[in-house]
DNA sequence: AAGTGTTTGA
């Protein structure tokens, strides 16, 4: 094939321009356009000084559609002339790699008459760093189908990173045989390490990981940090900081990255005493810079509850990304959704854009703070950015405004998202049953399981506490056997809770009391807790039920002691009302009364029952009578 | 001719 090569040459506004040789054919010019723009930044051209365009000499008639323009980025000092034919495609098809053009690559690829290892394995890696990983196993079964070509120990690292993007234990454990068998298990620190990951990432247990990991012959940083890795993201911080300790019993070596995942394992069990010691050992291997290592420092406090040491991380730190934000903006969600909003404004002013992270935490501060206007500003924001149709963010925001009381805006968001996943419709069922709408609930149930969704045990809870607050009793109950039945699906105690609660409120106490004792496990205090309020809230009677079981396990949540106190005083029990009090002030807990709030232009007003909110005490009350006034009116006319 | 592992949310 005869190829024509023209030397581009890096022009003064940073642009490629053709330098000498020929004018691109005006047929090719759109083709150039597309590939040769987009892929070239500014970075990229930083260090190169030439590029070279090859493209077929068939391609060059004006009549023809052009094949293909390759695009060949080379380091000057590298000599064109004496790179093989073979090389050079394979040197394109990374240049296209490296620039996205995937198809361009394949295109490439297939085109080529002989393809050797590194031809495949760059194929294969390139599918897998850009997510594509079904696409990178395919091609290595091309290639064992294939090649005579050996696959080397670059092949299985990158094949079996595929594997762990695709969770898949059956096409690693493949990988490792075919990598035993080609002699490259225990010969290539690479190929264990990546073993040792895709068990890590692919088994439920450890078991695998544990072993691959002992029979590495020598191990480096990456073989610890990838087993500590493990246990880490399994939520098994105990096991991950054993193994950081065994490293300072072998005295391995130390890098940023197994500092920071050892931190994260910290934050996970919420150990301040590990987190604070880790933190010495940090400044003291000269780490105390390293933004990962300082962020998830921060993050390990915030979690920690220890608000004034991850203030001190942060002013602290000389360089500070994106994610030393987050981090702290995602600390005081929960527990100062004030700061977090004043963060956002700040990470602004330095410069620095929030990204989805931080809104999808914003929102969370918002739904805290329960100020609908807040909540409707980020949402302008977010719009603007363009961040709209991300859906943790678009679920944040259906949540949000159900739980801010506007369940239309809720459903907005829902309805305008082009794609829907599980916690888009189970945080929409949760605002209509919260809501009161438990068949909107049921309708949007029946609408994701058509859609191909697979409901999962929350979406389940989700339903059950519609219908529970919808009084759709046989519902619910047929919705709990669907679950066992039909998705097999072993019920928590949150869902008996549930079902409890459903049967309790609807006044089939027995029922519900017969639940509690065919349940597999036994009741513990927040089941009961549930029997006890559906019961007390509902006119049928017969609370009795449950309560001495209840005081048998000396329940620590003191809302047991008000719903018990409450039934006898009911009952005229005062006798035992009495006892309850006294349990209740013996344990020492207080109840803490539920408050109510109003957002009344740009103030919150908040009062418990009795109170009367202050200044809008009067407001509240005429507000209170129209809506009485109202729900007489509905009354009569659905008895008309 | 080509490399591995870390930190922020739900």
């Amino acid at each position: 094939m005869a190829l024509i090569a023209a030397t581009m040459v890096k022009r003064e506004d940073g642009d490629l321009g053709l330098c000498r040789g020929f004018r691109l054919p005006s047929i090719l010019e759109g083709e150039g356009d597309r590939v040769l723009r987009p892929p070239i930044c500014a970075s990229k051209l930083a260090n190169l000084e030439m590029a070279c365009y090859i493209f077929p000499v068939q391609t060059m008639s004006h009549r023809k559609v052009p094949h293909r323009i390759s695009l060949l980025i080379r380091n000057k000092t590298q000599s064109f002339q004496s790179d093989s034919h073979a090389k050079q495609s394979t040197l394109l098809i990374k240049a296209y790699l490296d620039n996205g053009l995937l198809k361009q690559a394949r295109q490439l690829f297939e085109e080529m008459p002989e393809r050797d290892v590194v031809a495949w394995t760059a194929m294969i890696s390139g599918y897998t760093a850009y997510n594509h990983h079904n696409f990178a196993w395919m091609m290595f079964k091309d290639m064992m189908r294939e090649s005579c070509d050996h696959p080397n120990a670059y092949t299985f690292s990158s094949v079996l990173k595929a594997c762990k993007g695709m969770k898949s234990l059956s096409c690693g454990a493949i990988s490792h045989g075919l990598s035993l068998k080609h002699g490259l298990v225990g010969s290539s620190i690479y190929v264990d390490n990546a073993l040792l990951d895709m068990y890590a990432t692919c088994c439920i247990s450890m078991k695998y990981a544990c072993s691959m990991f002992q029979e590495i012959p020598v191990k480096n940083q990456v073989s610890w940090t990838t087993l500590i890795t493990g246990f880490t993201h399994r939520d098994n911080g105990v096991a991950a900081l054993q193994v950081f300790q065994q490293m300072f019993v072998e005295e391995a070596e130390k890098s940023a990255y197994s500092f920071s995942i050892a931190i994260r394992a910290c934050a996970g069990i919420t150990s301040y005493t590990y987190g604070t010691q880790i933190h010495a050992s940090v400044v003291k291997h000269g780490f105390g810079h390293n933004i990962p290592v300082t962020n998830s420092l921060l993050d390990m406090y915030c979690k920690c509850n220890h608000f004034q040491e991850a203030e001190n991380c942060f002013n602290e730190m000389i360089q500070k990304d994106d994610i030393t934000w987050n981090a702290l903006i995602a600390g005081y969600q929960n527990s100062n959704p004030i700061k977090s909003l004043q963060l956002l404004s700040q990470m602004e002013l330095h410069g620095c854009p929030p990204n989805h992270f931080t809104f999808s935490s914003i929102i969370t501060a918002c739904t805290n703070l329960s100020v609908l206007t807040c909540g409707q500003q980020i949402h302008g924001k977010i719009f603007k950015i363009g961040f709209d149709q991300n859906l943790p963010l678009a679920n944040s925001l259906i949540d949000m405004y159900a739980k801010s009381g506007n369940i239309e805006d809720s459903r907005r968001v829902f309805l305008e998202l082009a794609n829907r996943d599980l916690v888009s419709w189970t945080s929409m069922m949760i605002g209509f049953g919260s809501h009161g709408y438990g068949n909107e609930a049921v309708r949007l149930f029946n609408q994701m399981v058509d859609s191909g969704i697979r409901p999962d045990t929350i979406v389940f809870m989700a339903v059950l506490t519609a219908c529970s607050h919808a009084g759709l009793v046989n519902e619910g109950l047929n919705y709990f056997k669907l679950m066992i039945e039909k998705y097999k699906i072993i019920p928590n105690r949150e869902i008996y809770a549930c079902v409890v609660d459903l049967l309790g409120r609807g006044g089939r106490v027995d029922e519900a009391y017969d639940v509690i004792q065919s349940m597999p496990f036994r009741a513990d205090e927040s089941i009961w807790a549930a029997f006890l309020g559906a019961c007390s809230r509902s006119p049928h009677g017969k609370p009795n039920l449950g309560a001495l079981e209840v005081l048998d396990l000396k329940p620590r949540k003191t809302g047991v002691y008000v719903l018990l106190a409450n039934m006898y005083a009911s009952q005229g029990k005062w006798g035992d009302r009495a006892e309850m009090r006294r349990l209740l002030n013996e344990s020492g807990n207080k109840k803490v009364a539920g408050r109510s709030w109003v957002e009344v232009h740009d103030r919150i007003y908040s009062f418990v029952a009795g109170d009367g909110g202050g200044s809008l005490e009067p407001l509240i009350y005429q507000v209170l009578i129209v809506l009485g006034l109202h729900m007489v009116e509905q009354i009569q006319v659905s008895q008309l």
